[in-house]
DNA sequence: GTAGGCCCGACTGTTACCTCA
DNA sequence: CCTGAGGTAACAGTCGGGCCT
């Protein structure tokens, strides 16, 4: 098998770093190379990544790390379990040109998809026994599935916290999520994945909920519009056929809460009204809360006649 | 048996924030 | 003090395997 990808400009010698494997490694390289055999992933990942070690399947050098595409990828172990967890969007760029080759495989970032698969193998391995096939097509994703135990401590922790730590101390948050890990036997990475993913569907169900309720809230103010416009118009309807006394200016009445007088806000009465009511802020508030504002167009409801202004207790 | 929908674990890319030189 | 680089967590969006109907 002919497979080869080299990212330099020599291309009679795409992988001249392997051959000087001590040189120079500042940048992230990325080297395919193929023969008959294997298919071998090299990156050069420089010195500061000392918590890389030697594994199966991984050769290391001292600035530069192998991985045999044809043993099982289960590398960095130590890493992870120690938490300090490669992670890093900032190397993904230097890897994208695997992305396409690789989809299947490491779609693509050294770090964060080696942890990301590394825990899928891993899982499949320790938790939930691999099968034949997986052992001979260790590469296939795995569905993890946590078990109903992991699940609910995973639960019980979100009602508690529904981030790893409020508090944005780094040290505190590892360590939160390694000892979630190692109580559920599980990789820290996975910890965090659960919590993003948990934190994205309670709020996606958060929505969804004030969504519906937004839309009950649309429903009844739509139908109280049209209740009232109805009003309205039966309104209109009595004003033009009562007699004189009553075709006066439309105006509102207010009904003072301690005397439970009605009291005009327009016409004559205006000027005290409002004054009344303008004092202050609380007064208004106050009386917005408490007071009736009635229509005078239905003379029924009106039996006395107008009212006369009652200032505010406070003024007298 | 299988097609389709849903759930959920995992991944990618981006952003904000922090630390440090 | 300011600034840029690097690291980290969180987020939005997406993929894809597993399960159920």
């Amino acid at each position: 098998m002919e497979l080869a990808l080299s990212l330099g400009g020599d291309t009679q010698k795409p992988f001249s770093f392997l051959e000087k494997s001590t040189n120079n490694s500042s940048s992230h390289e990325e080297l395919l190379t193929g023969s008959n055999k294997d298919i071998r992933f090299c990156m050069g990942l420089g010195k500061s990544n000392p918590n890389i070690a030697a594994e199966p399947g991984l050769t290391n050098g001292p600035e530069r790390m192998v991985l045999d595409m044809n043993r099982r990828p289960i590398i960095l172990a130590e890493e992870a379990e120690e938490g300090t967890d490669l992670s890093s969007p900032n190397s993904n760029s230097a890897v994208s040109s695997f992305q396409m080759e690789f989809s299947s495989i490491y779609r693509s970032g050294i770090s964060r998809s080696l942890i990301g698969k590394r825990d899928h193998f891993e899982a499949g391995n320790t938790e939930r026994g691999v099968s034949d096939e997986d052992e001979n097509n260790g590469l296939a994703r795995k569905k993890l599935r946590l078990t109903k135990e992991q699940s609910a401590f995973l639960e019980e922790s979100f009602k508690e916290h529904n981030t790893l730590n409020p508090e944005k101390n780094f040290n505190i948050l590892q360590k939160q999520k390694l000892a979630l890990a190692k109580q559920l036997n599980l990789r820290p990475r996975q910890v965090e994945v659960w919590f993003q993913n948990r934190r994205a569907r309670t709020k996606l169900k958060q929505t969804e909920l004030d969504c519906e309720y937004l839309k009950r809230c649309c429903e009844k103010l739509t139908e109280e519009n049209r209740r009232l416009q109805k009003e309205l118009q039966e309104l209109r309807a009595l004003k033009s056929s009562q007699p004189f006394y009553m075709q006066l200016p439309a105006t509102t009445l207010t009904m003072c809460p301690s005397c439970e007088r009605v009291a005009t806000t327009a016409a004559t009465a205006v000027p005290t009204a409002a004054a009344a009511t303008t004092t202050s802020a609380t007064a208004t508030a106050n009386a917005a809360a408490t007071n009736t504002t009635l229509s005078l167009a239905k003379p029924n409801l009106f039996p006395f006649p107008p009212a006369q202004i009652h200032p505010p207790q406070a003024a007298s």
